[in-house]
DNA sequence: CTCTAGATTTACAACGTTGGAAATGCTCGC
DNA sequence: GCGAGCATTTCCAACGTTGTAAATCTAGAG
């Protein structure tokens, strides 16, 4: 059906090696030769087949991206982004999700799928220390996020305890002193959320504020619904709050809807932050103050680093330990934590 | 490095073939044989090389998915859909953003990618009647979106004109006459926004209301940030408003929040609705009505199609001529409507 | 006009898999 | 004990590409 390298090399008159050499841009063809094979490739609408391609040099310029859901527009902006910056590269990305399951966060590790794909970054969710172990493949992998120490492979994390004491440090200099922490993991001591609610503790510390058990609302996911509801939970106890730090704008969304529901008024009354600066932030009412955890740097990052494995890993030799890199972080102000 | 069907076969002492035999289920293999086979391939770790598979047989078992951007909830959700239907039929999805251009669009249908997918699943946003040609391809594409008026490849749409005018009847039914669309396209007549336009003036025309260009409001995106620019542009008309209808919700959150600004009261004085369902609408506050355009059903029939397409090619044979599948849906009703 | 170095082109053998056909082994009936 | 007939296994040749090495060509030097 579609042309091959053989069907150019008839019409073209040359051997198909030399189509191959035309196609990949090798130096050593005549002028003229190259003129003719270009006609003939352009008449015949020959494109490479990319699984023979694949099968012969080993790799297939397609990388793949394990991620909790899309449905989470934290990992829907992320995706975008790698996507984006994948496609600068020249390479495609193959998208799994993994519910932020267990069983399918070992499974993307050992999917068939990896023979398809040279590389492949991973967000884990449910994973921990006890599973680090399966972190140690024999294709390049690189993971985002700040879940486990050690690991095996290259590590894209931001600064979490930084990202959420500056947040809370935000909420005091703008007055607060009751500030309740929305969306912490039961027994959780090394996710995101592990590390926000430390963040959230060393802020308190700082400002000489009491940490206060009763002002910290424990969920099972990071949804909408679950901030709305640990809010509503924190306010039934009739405790007194002037702010809230959402682990993330999806809680803080529901924190906000619940503090309304409730009469409070934001800022006025309680001021909100929240973490991630998803696009909506700028549209709720309040508009919501965020942390921007640099998605772009984020995502440009892990796809680099995976490229070079990759490269690495081609080019033969020793590899080279893996690495963790770190990246920025900014506090965004807007109305929900604007003083009046 | 990885284990080969060659190096199964050394070990269990078979021939290549016969691990072949029982890696894919063939039947007429002895069951000892079978037995010291599998033995082999737990032993090796041994994993199909998809890459050459898929040179062998022709297909890969990845299936292609275009849309305009992930950063759009509406697509995120879609392609997870998608992503999760495709995996329960066992095949995976490369995901390709077009960010609404028709460059890209145009490209995506012609991309070296297109060598590595047995088929595309295409949301475009940018083509139009002008472009229908090109989506007569060689290879199985289903495209998504009431854009196109019989494209040479399958389609899987809802109904956009029912599901607006089922919309703006709904806030007919509410009690508003001064009903004002926000999301026109301007000189579009092909696309959703075309099509939702025509279900408002259809429901203002059976309601006895009169169709008001100035109560139109045009946008270049549907991003939120365009909803309430269009809103506040309408509100500085100085016109009486009681109704909304978001052209989708998205626009729709733009709209509301441009109201609340404007020191309008949803859904007392106004009321909105919105169009897909985003989880979000129901925690915006107030909360959205919308239309529920069954994305699931569309991510389910589009991938169904698609693979039906692949194994129809697979078989050979005369194609069956393409087919338009219509999805249902379901107006939704929430606060922003809700009568006092 | 011949020789040589470099430029250009080609032949060949993989990469790992599977379809088809051929080869071998086994069971059963006589 | 011998075939027949089916079950089981193997052999061979692709799929389309690229790396290597060898073949051929060209131009300039002698």
């Amino acid at each position: 059906m579609a042309a091959t390298l053989r069907d150019v090399a008839e019409l073209a008159g040359v051997s198909i090696k030399t189509v191959s050499n035309v196609v990949r841009g090798y130096q050593h063809v005549r002028e003229s030769t190259r003129a003719t094979v270009l006609a003939a490739i352009a008449e015949t609408g020959y494109q490479p087949n990319l699984s023979a391609r694949s099968l012969r040099i080993g790799r297939s310029g397609v990388i793949g991206l394990a991620l909790p859901e899309l449905a989470l527009p934290y990992f829907a902006e992320l995706a975008g982004a790698v996507i984006d910056e994948a496609k600068a590269a020249g390479v495609t990305v193959l998208v799994e999700q993994t519910g932020a399951e267990l069983d399918a966060e070992h499974g993307v590790l050992r999917s068939p799928t990896r023979q398809l794909t040279d590389g492949l970054v991973f967000s884990p969710l449910a994973m921990g220390q006890d599973d680090v172990d399966r972190l140690d493949v024999d294709y390049p992998l690189v993971i985002l996020g700040e879940r486990i120490f050690d690991p095996a492979c290259d590590h894209v994390v931001m600064d979490n305890v930084e990202g959420a004491r500056a947040a809370v440090a935000h909420l005091v200099a703008a007055g607060c002193r009751r500030i309740a922490a929305v969306g912490a993991h039961l027994g959780e001591e090394q996710g995101s959320a592990a590390l926000r609610l430390r963040g959230y503790r060393e802020a308190l510390e700082e400002a000489g504020l009491p940490y206060d058990e009763d002002l910290v609302g424990y969920v099972g996911m990071w949804h909408r619904v679950d901030g709305a509801e640990a809010m509503r939970a924190l306010l039934a106890r009739g405790i007194e709050i002037d702010g809230v730090f959402g682990m993330n704008d999806t809680l803080a969304f529901g924190a906000l809807r619940a503090l309304q529901d409730a009469g409070r008024r934001v800022p006025d009354d309680v001021r909100v932050i929240g973490f991630d600066d998803l696009d909506e932030t700028r549209y709720t009412a309040p508009s919501l103050s965020t942390v921007d955890p640099g998605r772009l740097e984020i995502a440009r990052t892990a796809v680099r680093v995976l490229l070079e494995r990759i490269a690495e890993r081609a080019a033969g030799g020793e590899p080279s330990p893996p690495q963790r890199y770190t990246t920025g972080f900014r506090i965004v102000e807007r109305e929900s934590t604007r003083a009046r």
